[in-house]
DNA sequence: ATCTGTGTTGAC
DNA sequence: TCAACACAGATG
């Protein structure tokens, strides 16, 4: 399903003075095309004639993108795609072609870095506010990048990143850029200016949370106290449509950012996160019993974090659950006030949570997050 | 049932 | 490298 594959973490992004790009240097042919019907006879032109009476028949024939990587799709949206080593990424859907330009071009800044050719004016190093984005978008994997792009999720990591920052800045921890200081008290060490966090709830995933289902009950009572949807004032995420429910923007331990739709089922009376969930049960490699755990930041940010331990895993918040001997759907209420993210000893790893397909197991994750602390140390060293 | 995004192809 | 098209499989 990934078409990632051939994406390497390595980019030679020195980028640097790109020439402005209002459709000007760039348009050659690629920007503020307007195609006419039969502009572009791509390989698998519809358009038929009729010889007979010389009408031209147009049978439904996407129309083209007047931006460069930007596909449309039979729906009316529109993809954005990149290609590299012979290989196309997919960079997501969007209701938008800008939106989809959009995405493209900051995949090729990632990809291709001053070699870029980008549909809109492409960051400049004379511009402290895409200074700071160029560091975001360089100091991050292509894949992760890319990840965002698709979940949709890229300008809320970006915006958190420039608040932890200005967080730093202001707390006078500036010797260091060190993400890890958005997770309070994990094993110590690195963590000052930290804002700390309610846990909310926990809940011990039912076979069909993470089955074929692609949803998670909320436990009502849990639902209606943390995440009301009558009043999306409490919520952090924008409301779409009361009907439709709201999207919820959580933060993992990676500072992943996760986006999952959350409503109200009538047909079962229950409260669900739905639309991103089945990512984030494959990302995760969730199994049944596994406990996932819910926190908010008591900041003015109100940022939502989820998390999850193995069904033997190590204790959460030392409330004593994560033993083993829930029922499944069981939900474990926590102590108001977060003391320690999960308690997790990130330095030593479970075998048991190591599962049979290779995926990141707990632990891993965890080890990529100290990882990731480093590497932005390094970084802000530069 | 709807939609995404992959497989594939030909143009450039 | 790139976009067009068809459609399998994912998603809601």
């Amino acid at each position: 399903m990934e078409s990632i594959s051939s994406m390497d973490n390595e980019s030679s992004s020195t980028i640097d003075s790109l020439k402005p790009n209002n459709n000007s240097n760039n348009n050659n042919s690629n920007n503020i095309i307007h195609p006419s019907p039969l502009a572009r006879m791509g390989s698998g032109t519809s358009v038929i004639i009729d010889s007979e009476n010389g009408i031209e028949a147009e049978s439904k024939k996407l129309p083209s993108s007047k931006y460069k990587g930007v596909v449309p799709q039979p729906n009316g949206r529109w993809g954005a795609q990149i290609y590299e080593k012979h290989q196309r990424v997919w960079l997501g859907t969007f209701n938008e072609e800008d939106e989809a330009s959009r995405a493209y071009d900051i995949a090729a800044q990632r990809f291709r870095g001053r070699d870029a050719v980008t549909n809109f004016k492409p960051l400049s190093l004379d511009v402290e506010e895409d200074v700071i984005e160029l560091q975001f978008l360089n100091s991050r994997a292509k894949a992760e990048v890319v990840d965002m792009l698709r979940k949709h999720t890229y300008h809320d990591e970006l915006q958190q990143n420039r608040r932890n920052l200005k967080h730093q800045i202001s707390s006078g921890f500036v010797g260091s850029v060190n993400r890890q200081t958005n997770f309070p008290n994990v094993g110590g060490g690195c963590l000052k200016g930290m804002t700390s966090r309610d846990q909310l709830f926990e809940k011990v995933v039912t076979p069909s949370d993470v089955g074929k289902l692609n949803r998670l009950v909320i436990p009502k009572q849990h639902a209606e106290k943390h995440f009301p949807l009558n009043n999306s004032n409490d919520l952090s995420g924008k409301c779409s449509s009361p009907s439709k429910g709201v999207l919820l923007n959580f933060e993992d331990v990676n500072e992943k950012v996760w986006r999952f739709r959350y409503s109200y089922w009538n047909s079962s009376q229950s409260y669900v996160l739905t639309k991103g969930w089945s990512r984030f049960v494959k990302e995760k490699n969730l199994k049944a019993g596994d406990v996932v755990c819910f926190q908010r930041s008591t900041g003015p940010d109100r940022q939502l974090y989820i998390d999850w331990k193995p069904r033997n895993g190590v204790p959460c918040s030392g409330s004593g659950s994560g033993s083993g001997e829930e029922v499944l759907g069981q939900v474990v209420e926590s102590p108001a006030q977060m003391i320690r993210l999960f308690g997790v000893n990130i330095c030593e790893v479970n075998p048991s949570s190591i599962n049979e397909n290779g995926k990141r197991s707990r632990e891993m994750e965890l080890l990529t997050m100290e990882t990731s602390c480093k590497k932005q140390m390094f970084i802000a060293a530069l």
